[in-house]
DNA sequence: CCGGCGCAGCGACCAAAGTCACTTTGGCGA
DNA sequence: TCGCCAAAGTGACTTTGGTCGCTGCGCCGG
């Protein structure tokens, strides 16, 4: 990691939703305290099983956490975008690094010891409380994760990945509602827990299905109720 | 849930590892707060979805954590004992619970509402670090939880769950070491992410190889060291 | 212009898991 | 003691997922 510098991070802490019920001046305090760092895309922030150090906030790009398995398989376990933190929780629990951050796209990153971070939730308890209410939702975000790998197919499982980029990304056209898949097959055979041919085979399937149309990785969905109706047949 | 009193909580309190570090008038403050409630064996204490009205506080019994499927399969997330708290997170974020919990046995719950727990965080900080402190644990779990499901076979979690057994519960015998079931194979299951059948015929398959041997459900584990072995093997 | 590389597609194959239906067993209470 | 019931065992079958090996395409750099 490249380019350790200590100016003046209070504007980037600022757009920290962890951060967003303080003063200026709380916030310079913090500021004082933090260390900013750029990392490169595919960069490492930390490792899995390594001792935590303290907090990293996104100030701008993406990061990945991950879990690897010994056969080299992978599980993403969340994606953050700026303004948000990563890795809270092993600063308070003194435990190692439960995943790997690794940034997705070139990204700036404010870091705040763990010290110094726990003394500034015990004098500012409300930051504390935040910090809360931001683990509860990843924590819904694991049970979520546990909920599709438990209950469902890799094939819903897609389905549904690509309902949400519908709704989220979906450009309606004539044929149907025009997404773009984030990610080549690889990625998002991590993000769903399975292998590339797996999402291959299934994108085909669903094609020849008549519910979409593959081109690359331009995908036209031609049948949204028809998908999200196989999602309820669960 | 029977019996809500309001009797003096402090030495119930003193046991969670939550308050551990709380002064005796400190504890009877809390203690003015919570509110005694007794769940008899199978009994919901609340159920996924539902709005989150506060923390529940386990004095005496177990309780367990689980995700339903519309199908009726069910995946255990934990299994908390005397001393812990439960749900602690949707506390925090205000959104409703992500799980069912249920008392496994007759159990002892001390329950404090949402506002007068918040309350007393933001005046006493240190109870909000062990909260986090906690969470973080619990996490932790939960991203084991994803690790199993993603990257290894029912085989192996079985085979994971009696080492554990094994090592926490064993008795050493001239056989090998004797351990006994936690519950049912369905039961088995749920915690497993998996059904009944699976877990009847892998313990099966386990004693034809040689590797133990079942009897309804007290399990002599005859090679301990073959059974690590093909956890590494993976 | 060509060779290499990364990624997608695809078929053959196998192992694991889930489903269904049935039998067996072992209490436990009427 | 009988009959019931819950849990376990089990065989047959289907589906899903994972693996291997290969092809083909598009792109980039030499």
């Amino acid at each position: 990691m490249n380019n350790s510098k200590r100016i003046d991070l209070s504007t980037v802490l600022q757009k920290a939703a962890l951060f967003s019920s303080l003063s200026q001046p709380e916030l310079q305090e913090l500021a004082a305290k933090a260390i900013r760092k750029v990392a490169g895309p595919g960069e490492i922030l930390f490792t899995e099983g390594e001792p935590c150090k303290g907090l990293h906030i996104i100030s701008r790009g993406q990061v990945r956490i991950v879990k690897t398995s010994a056969s080299g398989r992978e599980q993403v376990l969340a994606v953050n975008v700026a303004g948000e933190s990563v890795a809270e929780l092993p600063v308070f629990d003194d435990g190692p690094y439960p995943a790997t951050g690794v940034a997705v796209v070139e990204s700036e990153i404010a870091f705040i010891s763990r010290k110094d971070f726990r003394e500034y939730c015990l004098s500012h308890p409300e930051v504390a409380l935040k910090v809360l209410a931001f683990v509860g939702r990843r924590l819904r975000r694991l049970v979520s994760i546990i909920e599709e790998l438990s209950f469902t197919t890799t094939r819903q499982r897609l389905i549904s990945l690509l309902v949400r980029l519908a709704q989220s990304n979906g450009r309606k056209t004539a044929k149907g509602v025009e997404v773009l898949l984030p990610g080549s097959n690889q990625e998002l055979a991590n993000q769903l827990g399975t292998v590339r041919e797996v999402i291959s085979r299934n994108l085909m399937r669903l094609q020849a299905e008549g519910l979409l149309e593959v081109d690359a990785r331009q995908i036209v969905i031609k049948d949204v109720r028809g998908l999200t109706a196989l999602l309820e047949a669960a």
